[in-house]
RNA sequence: GGGUGGAUGACAGAGCGGUCAAUUGUACCAGACUGUAAAUCUGGCGCCUUCGGGCUACGGGGGUUCGAAUCCCUCUCCACCCA
């Protein structure tokens, strides 16, 4: 079984195609953000327009509403949204630091072995995500490419704590590989055609002895014995890189865990980024990457655009930030990126989007494209 | 013609003797956003300022009071009711 078959590299750059059961993609990738079955302003057809092949979706968010027995009974999560191309499911760690720490109580996160105490944020519920609980709800919703559930921790973090993280992390990956396999094999039939894949995540903050720990951990365990088959994990992710930690360290991560990683098998970095945060990663051998920035940031008013007046990513500062609400926009009837030949730069000006802005309930195919 | 209730910052709308340059929402201005509790959040939003404060303001005018957006008189306009 060929995951991801490279077809070419230039120094530590990868071009391939990733298989799935939905699909083949091809790589380097960004997986839009469909945190609750939806990629916010964009149906499907609009989506791939704009080039993606991938979406990502959310265990958490997806288990509390609509909850994945009833996406089961909808036919899976592809059916539900209408999205037949390939679907990556996070498992739910990430809401394990972005919903902790908070300081009301309704929403807080109690961690232990087991796994984490979640409350429901709009009504205080309890849930209590597993390692086998999260790969049980992605495997519900049909995902493609299924995470396991690990720790992020936040920045700063104390490397005492990032240790003692990271090893639960890899004790959860151990729980989910085995229970990821155990269910695949019970279930032959219904995966003949393909199964999903399972991807493991690299934690250990900020610290070199920390993140190769975390990797040889994860690649080091006994696969066999939990179940699966010998070559382990399909693929291997980057996490707890973008909680606010400073930009050369994330740097540094990849180039201390990349060259650990077996080659044949895709690298995720989790949560990133920044246009030339992207560009840093492909350079250093990143295969996937997803981040909430293209969507969010656009829905408020927060655009990139062409600095240098050329489309070239190798100049230092190659874009820059704007705001299109911003009233120096309100007579300015050029497009958004003189450089660009998308929907919106092609048919619309600054001023006719600013003006749109933020009557947001009622967004126009104008802004809706150009808000992915 | 008679009666009643109103007029507050761009708009809506609180306040009903001092702690009011005036709650709040919207609009407006600026910023933030990295595996989405985010169409959210933060700050600003009368004028001037050496950032201590100063000035002008709650329909117009006049009064009462140490003190008025708040009480009284009057004018203007608006709404509703009766003829």
């Amino acid at each position: 079984m060929i995951m991801l078959k490279l077809v070419k590299g230039q120094n530590k750059k990868r071009i391939g195609r990733l298989h799935t059961k939905s699909g083949v993609i091809n790589t380097p990738f960004f997986l839009p953000i469909a945190t609750k079955g939806a990629v916010k302003n964009l149906n499907p057809e609009e989506l791939r327009e704009v080039g993606a092949e991938i979406v990502l979706g959310n265990t958490y968010h997806l288990w509390l509403r609509p909850g994945h027995g009833l996406v089961k009974k909808a036919g899976g999560l592809h059916k539900f949204m209408n999205w037949s191309g390939p679907i990556l499911t996070d498992s739910g760690g990430y809401q394990v630091f972005s919903l902790a720490g908070r300081r009301d109580n309704r929403s807080k996160v109690i961690l232990s072995e087991k796994g984490a105490e979640f409350r429901d944020p709009s009504d205080g519920k309890k849930y209590f995500m597993t390692p086998e609980k999260s790969v049980e709800i992605q495997l519900a919703l049909g995902s493609d490419i299924i995470m396991v559930l690990d720790e992020c921790p936040p920045y700063p973090c104390s490397g005492e704590y990032a240790k003692k993280s990271l090893e639960m992390t890899t004790r959860w990956a151990e729980r989910c590989f085995r229970y990821f396999h155990r269910e695949v094999a019970k279930n032959k039939n219904k995966y003949k055609n393909g199964r999903p894949l399972l991807f493991c995540i690299v934690q250990g903050s900020i610290y070199k002895d920390l993140r190769l720990e975390s990797a040889k951990q994860l690649m080091n365990l006994d696969f066999s014995a939990l179940g699966g088959p010998a070559s382990g994990w399909d693929g291997y992710a980057i996490g707890g890189v973008a909680v606010g930690e400073p930009r050369e360290k994330m740097k540094k991560i990849l180039e201390w865990v990349l060259p650990l990683l077996p080659e044949g098998k895709p690298r995720y970095l989790m949560g990133l980024g920044r246009p030339e945060e992207i560009v840093h990663a492909v350079n250093s051998g990143i295969d996937m990457f997803d981040c909430v920035i293209p969507t969010r940031n656009a829905r408020h008013g927060s655009v990139f655009v062409w600095k240098t007046g050329k489309k070239n990513i190798k100049t230092k500062n190659f874009y820059r930030n704007i705001n299109i609400t911003n009233h120096k926009f309100k007579k300015d009837f050029s497009p958004l990126d003189r450089n660009c030949d998308c929907y919106t730069c092609r048919n619309y000006t600054r001023a006719y989007l600013r003006h749109l802005f933020p009557s947001a309930n009622r967004w126009p195919a104008a802004l809706r494209q150009f808000t992915i």
